[in-house]
RNA sequence: GGCGGCAUAGCCAAGCGGUAAGGCAGAGGUCUGCAAAACCUUUAUGCUCCAGUUCAAAUCUGGAUGCCGCCUCCA
């Protein structure tokens, strides 16, 4: 049952009732540069765009979903004096890039798997579509929107007259060589298609072109990439905001220039999760990766949650205080589920479990309201009207958008086995890497309170308790008599 | 300089004209030798400030202050 949808579309800055000119849903949405780690700020937009894409396919659309893999190095600045940062990135690693970017393409691969975000129709890669890139750009010529300068072919922004529209640009306030080194160019917005090698440099990625040996420009992947896959005008397409000034931009003129037609009708933007108030960015050392999130033992959906806390729209503002309260939640979350699975209860019925989540279908498809959803979706879990059996359903459905897990039982922490030590009766798990003296030291410890307890000699066991804990261990006494230590 | 956005409890935040969602943390209680867990109860007469419109404003208008993003590869 299709229900109305409403996203908020860059375009026109409004919220739009979506309404697709296809059968089949074309997305498309610009994926990783892969010269390093994927941040998680940059996993909350995939994260967005998963849950529009569940969202959609929950809704009843039949979706093709690309997400482009930028392999092909982009230089750091405009000027033709920047560094490449595939070739910077496998300098700094001793690498080839091409290394670099199969590397880092397995990272981010990984994350994904982690975060829950389902894979997409197709993972097109930019080295691989290279002769599309060159027929789009020899369209351009021949629309005569292009120019040639010394390092390279340009797009004639002036040329297209629409340029402006979309991020709202007022021409005559862009002043040249304000904030970008002009080169060549003709004005501040025109745009490389296609870059030269530099004369005497063989670069380790560039191919063969009617204009020489060179490498393409930096927004020509997506243009190329998205009209070889998905049939035109695309319905969605996605990315930071940080894109929408430039690159999208950038790819409407290249699009519409060389087609003639509208080339995308739906644009969504993810706003930025912000640290210490200012973005998390690669550069600003500010950074913090799911491996680090997976150190400190914060499980990766507990970030995906963390993310249902604010609107995609609007910026998230990250602290490990906030993370270990949004893993604090999805535990209490599965754990109420699993209560409820616990009660006798008769079978669920699938049809009310749709009628128990309106509001939460009603947040989502607001423009996918999140945190209004999961406040939705508390309400079901934690209604004792509700019975467990139907909660535990509604919960399924709604984890179909979520990707939560939702009803995975809550699994023990694994216990770390220690050196030597085999004791039934203690279970140790350490946040830090520990040496075998102190392992020995905190085990026999907890051995003299346990023979404490045994023979009732609280204060005793008491002391023993105030040991641990100024040795960073906290006991936690289990009913069958055995004792959980976790180390901080 | 241009464009865009934000300011709501300890923290993360929703709400966008009808009398403050939700989560986490905290507090009190029940229970347990203590602790933990669990369960129950509780937590903003007020939404940066100042004017204004309205029967009614966190929500609209004008102004002030503070903060952020894009304009350069960037989610």
């Amino acid at each position: 049952m299709k229900k109305d949808f409403y996203i908020y579309n860059t375009a026109s800055r409004t919220k739009e009732p979506f309404a697709p000119l296809h059968d089949t849903v074309g997305m498309y949405c610009c994926g990783p540069t892969v010269y390093n780690f994927a941040h998680i700020g940059n996993l909350r937009t995939y994260i967005f765009e998963d849950v529009l894409r569940r969202t959609l396919l929950s809704l009843g659309y039949t979706l093709k979903h690309i997400v482009n893999i930028t392999d092909v190095g982009h230089l750091v600045s405009d000027a033709d004096t920047g560094e490449d940062k595939m070739e910077k990135g496998a300098k700094r690693e001793g690498k080839s890039v091409w290394d670099i970017a199969a590397c880092y393409t397995q990272k981010f691969m990984e994350n994904i798997r982690d975060l829950n975000i389902q894979n997409p129709d197709l993972f097109p890669r930019a080295t691989d579509h290279i002769p599309q890139m060159i027929a789009m750009v020899q369209e351009l010529e021949r629309k005569g929107v292009t120019y040639r300068t010394g390092d390279g072919i340009y797009f004639d922004t002036a040329k297209f007259t629409a340029y402006p529209d979309f991020a709202r640009l007022d021409p005559a306030s862009i002043r040249a060589g304000e904030r970008v080194d002009m080169g060549d160019k003709r004005s501040p917005t025109d745009f490389a298609l296609w870059k030269f090698s530099p004369p005497g440099v063989k670069r380790q990625m560039e191919w063969e072109s009617p204009w020489g040996a060179g490498f393409p420009g930096w927004h020509i992947e997506c243009s190329a990439m998205a009209l070889a896959y998905l049939p035109q005008p695309i319905e969605i397409h996605c990315g930071g905001t940080d894109h929408i000034r430039v690159h999208h931009t950038n790819e409407i003129a290249q699009a519409e220039g060389a087609t003639g037609k509208p080339f995308v009708r739906y644009w969504l933007h993810g706003e930025f999760l912000v640290i210490d108030k200012g973005k998390m960015a690669k550069s600003g050392g500010n950074f913090v990766t799911l491996d680090s999130l997976k150190s400190r033992r914060i499980p990766p959906l507990a970030y995906r949650l963390f993310c249902f806390s604010a609107h995609y729209r609007s910026p998230l503002a990250f602290s490990w205080e906030g993370l270990a309260g949004a893993a604090q939640s999805l535990v209490n979350l599965r754990r109420d589920l699993v209560a409820g699975a616990k009660a006798p209860s008769e079978p669920a019925d699938p049809g009310n479990a749709e009628n128990l989540l309106k509001d939460f279908y009603a947040a989502v498809c607001d423009d996918l309201n999140m945190p209004q959803a999961m406040a939705a979706l508390w309400d079901i879990v934690r209604n004792e009207k509700i019975s467990p059996a139907e909660r535990r359903a509604a919960a399924a459905r709604a984890d179909d958008i979520l990707g939560l897990d939702l009803l995975q039982v809550p699994e023990e922490e694994p216990a770390e086995s220690f050196a030597g030590e085999k004791d039934a009766a203690i279970r140790l798990t350490s946040g830090r890497p520990l040496t075998d003296a102190q392992k020995r030291e905190i085990v026999e410890k907890v051995r003299q309170r346990q023979r404490a307890r045994a023979v009732k000699d609280w204060g005793a066991a008491d002391r023993f308790r105030t040991e641990l804990t100024q040795l960073g261990a906290t006991v936690k006494d289990r009913p069958d008599g055995t004792a959980e230590v976790a180390i901080q």
